[in-house]
DNA sequence: ACTCTTTTGAGAGTTACTGTCATTTGACTT
DNA sequence: AAGTCAAATGACAGTAACTCTCAAAAGAGT
């Protein structure tokens, strides 16, 4: 269960949790990694996403080409890698049995968000303004979502005893994980100043509000 | 304004509408677009839309790969193409000033969605399967209803007074289409035997149900 | 120091495009 | 009917994102 793309990478920033016991090995890898991603942002600041070869994102990270695509499937994939469904998934399993589904969402993607905007590094904010206006980005961060909407419909079958595919469970996720993507590119249209969680919550209650306006 | 890839095109089938008073060259171009069409539709359905090279489909249609591209600008516009967006527009400027926003857009969504679906041809069918099966189409698929809901967001901002870019605008949007998406995504799930309408009834129900399960 | 496994880099190949340019082909004029 | 012009086509060269394979390099364990 991949990404939401449109959210920010839970361990992007360097050195997120370089654990003390780890092997040579693994350290160069997470540095490799890392390397990659970095030399990759500051490129796609500098001349733009499209105008960035991977082969000089390579050269810039002093790896081989194959190299970053041993670690990114996807040019696209070294943006948009982040861990958010396996967080959603846990904090919305954690939530009583009893509550009502949408109520359980809404705190599952709120929690969620906030977990995440801990880490609110520069590289995080490139991030957000490359899903907002890469086309390629864009389309790839709404797949993830699609995949979020899956493993959310699965954990709102068991509550609810309906089926995963039910399309009113399906439609009630669609709705409020669209609602989470207007909220947050509504924030970044803004300059990403305000608190992102303010437009959450509006987004929400306007679906609660059976969305009258 | 491009297209919801997840609608079908209104004027995708054979002959869609010749027009009696159209030039040899007008003519043709038609042909020649409906033959690549044809030939794409063919040869994914036989071998999958990844294992068809445009090369394959340059051959099955008699033309040159470079005439492909001139017709459509990517292989997932062979799939994707569709006029969707302007119907929508117009049906949704035509709905009563004085029409609660969602209301509006709900009869604007149905009637757009009615309408094409007048023809409910074999090729559409097609189409709808690969936009489900395909990454690829799927994320172009949801890129297209990005851009229907800034065209919606424009024609609501001017009949509320509001910004386009109001959050809430944007929220009930964005909502309304990802229930469509639901709606049509279900109903191919389904084997697209019933009425795909009652099903974008249901999915707009919950949505004006403030989402209760 | 010596295997053994994993990681890396080098290189070749595929495919979706992009741009250019000469040729062809309707459209229109005389 | 022939001639001119603009649009459509095809051939070709080039770029960039991958994919695959294989041999060299580098940790890990003995």
């Amino acid at each position: 269960m991949p990404d939401n793309a449109v959210m920010a990478s839970a361990q992007t920033s360097p050195a997120a949790k370089p654990g003390p016991r780890l092997g040579l090995r693994e350290r160069k890898k997470i540095q490799t990694r890392q390397a990659i991603r970095s030399a990759a942002y500051r490129l796609f600041e500098e001349q733009g996403y499209d105008a960035t070869p991977v082969d000089q994102i390579a050269d810039a990270a002093d790896v081989s080409p194959s190299t970053v695509f041993r670690y990114f499937p996807t040019k696209e994939d070294i943006v948009l890698t982040d861990e958010y469904d396996p967080l959603l998934e846990s904090v919305l399993r954690g939530r009583p049995a009893d509550e009502p589904p949408l109520t359980a969402v809404r705190h599952a993607v709120v929690d969620g968000l906030r977990h995440i905007l801990g880490d609110d590094t520069p590289e995080m904010r490139v991030r957000m303004r490359l899903i907002r206006d890469v086309p390629a980005l864009r389309a790839r961060s709404g797949e993830g979502m699609a995949e979020s909407v899956g493993m959310i419909c699965g954990v709102l079958a068991e509550r609810t005893g309906r089926r995963a595919d039910d399309i009113e469970v399906r439609v009630v996720t669609a709705a409020v994980l669209a609602a989470m993507q207007e909220a947050l590119m509504v924030w970044v249209d803004g300059g990403q100043k305000d608190d992102p969680l303010a437009y959450l919550g509006r987004a929400l209650d306007v679906l609660e509000r059976g969305l009258t306006l």
